[in-house]
DNA sequence: ACAAAACTTTTAGTGACTACAACTTTTGAG
DNA sequence: CTCAAAAGTTGTAGTCACTAAAAGTTTTGT
């Protein structure tokens, strides 16, 4: 199955140390935020303890904030890839909702319902910068889900009544994040949150779709 | 009714000249951004043309992107006081639709439906720094109406249902916003918009008092 | 008139981030 | 294997928002 070459470079090792530099960069500086706040680390720090020049943190990433905040694409792709990829006829909304119990039960990062999630949640809170690009990140998914819903249902790409739906179903995976990042944090085991952040998210979508129909 | 004196300080000078300032400042700055974006104009630009120190705009404006955005304020006050200051017997959600129609209809500017919006929102949506501090304003605005609305439903004051709700509040409001803003700069009159956007409204707070009940 | 309070200014940073040139490593072709 | 191009890293020298602190100026109340 694999081929057990240690020096001959197999076309992708610059890629991968590219990997895995880009990891240890961002893993140092995930501990030392973690340790001491967003604020309280400087660039200059992280390239010092990661063993890089302070140039190749920015070549990595082009933001302070990208170091500790980069599932921002991902949070897209899974809202995105839900409405895209469901069933013919299964309504918009009902894949979304499918999609955040999904996470919910998998104990998915996305979904908060992991320990340390507490802390990293009071991180964001705590830093400006970081809830700013934690914003960011959440206008992008919108925009994106705005599109996505909008093809899905044969509107013109900018229709507000759309994109006040995709703002809403926005909402509610923020709010359930928080809510079980708050809990779990609060001492509470992601075990005894999940059946009521499962509930929350039924009634947070019950009440969109009692708005605007399936969507 | 006023008394005219010139030379003599009315205790008020001081604060009067401040205010007046301020408004230059911010004046200025407003104009430069107008003509050439938020990161086309430094601050120190911006100090010089005002005839002031840097140091005097930091006094008065502790970012630079309050020079431009500085109703964050006011969107919180009108939020709030409408669900604070309404009859006893009119649901929240009531309210706060007909705060909204009554902006709309007064063409205030927090409306969009101003002329030169457009141009505004432009400014905003081109930079990166403006258009966090607009997401920054929209959660202040909101966290403070899910406040306002738990006191009046007698919830917990983190309740995230009550979050939800006033999330939903304030994406309406966003939306409308640059609805109109965007309609009036592709060339549109305030008055040809009015009439649509007090529907989209109404059909934007039915959706969600559908969902939530009258809140 | 005078002292305290409130502003403004100057000075001297800090820290994120950029442009650029020099240097090193990896890759692919001959 | 060799070598040149491509990609990546590094050091240098900035720019710009923003801060801390001290000194100078204006306004205020007595």
């Amino acid at each position: 199955m694999a081929d057990g070459q240690t020096e001959t470079p197999p076309p992708g090792r610059r890629e991968r140390k590219k990997r895995e530099l880009r990891n240890h960069i961002s893993g140092v500086a995930t501990r030392l935020f973690l340790e001491r706040g967003f604020e309280g680390v400087t660039v200059a720090e992280i390239a010092e303890t990661a063993d890089v020049s302070t140039m190749t943190v920015f070549n990595h990433f082009p933001r302070k904030e990208n170091l500790f905040l980069d599932r921002g694409p991902e949070i897209t792709e899974l809202l995105t890839a839900a409405v895209r990829d469901r069933e013919q006829d299964e309504p918009p909304l009902a894949a979304l909702r499918r999609m955040s119990l999904r996470l919910i039960d998998e104990r998915h990062p996305l979904s908060g319902l992991v320990d340390g999630m507490g802390r990293f949640l009071q991180v964001v809170l705590d830093s400006p910068a970081l809830s700013s690009r934690w914003r960011e990140m959440n206008e992008e998914a919108t925009t994106a889900l705005a599109e996505t819903l909008a093809l899905a249902a044969g509107r013109p790409p900018y229709d507000p009544e759309t994109r006040y739906t995709a703002a809403t179903v926005q909402t509610i995976r923020d709010t359930l994040f928080r809510e079980a990042a708050r809990r779990t944090s609060a001492g509470e085991t992601a075990e005894a949150v999940h059946g009521d952040l499962r509930a929350l998210a039924d009634r947070l979508f019950d009440a969109l779709e009692r708005g605007v129909g399936a969507g």
